[in-house]
DNA sequence: AAGGTACAATAAGATAGATTAACAAATGAG
DNA sequence: CTCATTTGTTAATCTATCTTATTGTACCTT
């Protein structure tokens, strides 16, 4: 939980008084691997910080399949933002892929800490605004990279998920393939070899 | 200007004198149809919300290849956001599509801003938040839609775009060739026809 | 009217990545 | 420890989309 705090001070300079505020709303909670934190048609009530664990978020369409849009560590937001921010049904599932423990703020209590203390509302500005700097380089790169550069990218940028979840959980974050992922893994080991 | 000023009310609500603070900084500016209002390697010191006009926004690649990733028109925000929050050269290029009016609000000027008044500070927050759920957004369509379904979606959401600027652009923001989008709206005549 | 420039359509061959299916290896529950 | 389930591999065939090239259309310009 201090955890939490330390990570916040990096970014805003809270007095004790303002701490202990927000220390009040933020609910620690831990969740079991494969429990989920968000299922689709929920509404997102709690922005989570990772404390420690791995989710995945995903997204299943009508004929069934999963595209994995972002996996979450420590020191990672998840949960579903749409729904968090107009309190419509989810989209997404946020689900734990290892036992993983969270700080949570809740909805109401996070608007009145706005109110209240303006620096946490320029934290949550200045963390959306690497969020959506990150999607948007995730967007370009979709479209000008292949997909076996994508995947060496990821692996150069992420060493520790690659490690932590299984192969076709990647290649759904990529968009391809487990099969694919697969051939391009032996592609690559084929090209170091050699 | 006021039409700024309106928008910006509708969000977080001013008194006369945090108006006219903030009215100080901003700056209106017109571009030519072709000029560029950041361009790769530039760095992005204003957030710019266009008045009247339109542009996209673009990556090129190694190759020389160009990825539209945005269209900018009316009531929308343009600029390279990565570029104006780090201060670093702008990977992307913002080009007028037609003639275009923006409000311009300077980096130094805004970071005052976010502290004289808070709830500017809030605006963008509130602003960007959305940017970021319409980006994740888009990540989920360009994995789990085909480019025909992509293609009908954009119209149905952005009909006064696809009037406005030409077909090989939308095919590049959909992620396909002109060719190809010139095959799909065959098809598609096609079919309304039958 | 003639040529120039910008954009759109059509068609044929090429390719990245999907699909299917069969198998191998690893993991975990009992 | 063992059997069942989950995860990963390989290879053949298939499909959406790309590439290249050609032709068509609609304006500007002079």
């Amino acid at each position: 939980m201090t955890e939490f705090i330390d990570y916040l001070q990096s970014y805003v300079q809270l007095n004790d008084q303002e701490v202990s505020h927000l220390v009040e709303v933020l609910v620690e909670r831990t969740y079991l691997k494969g429990q989920y934190i968000v299922q689709e048609g929920d509404i997102c009530n709690t922005q989570n910080y990772i404390l420690s664990g791995m989710v995945r978020t995903y997204y299943l369409d009508r004929s069934g399949t999963e595209y994995i849009i972002a996996f979450g560590q420590e020191h990672w937001w998840a949960g579903d933002l749409g729904s968090f921010i107009t309190q419509t049904p989810a989209d997404f599932n946020v689900q734990c892929l290892e036992n993983t423990t969270v700080v949570q703020i809740p909805k109401d209590q996070l608007e009145d800490l706005y109110l209240k203390i303006p620096k946490i509302e320029r934290f949550f500005r200045l963390i959306i605004q690497s969020a959506y700097v990150s999607a948007q380089k995730r967007i370009v790169r979709n479209f000008s990279l292949s997909a076996k550069e994508r995947y060496l990218l990821f692996v150069a940028e992420y060493p520790t998920i690659v490690q932590r979840v299984p192969q076709y959980m990647i290649a759904s974050y990529l968009g391809i393939t487990k099969e694919f992922l697969s051939n391009l893994r032996s592609q690559i080991a084929k090209e170091q070899r050699s």
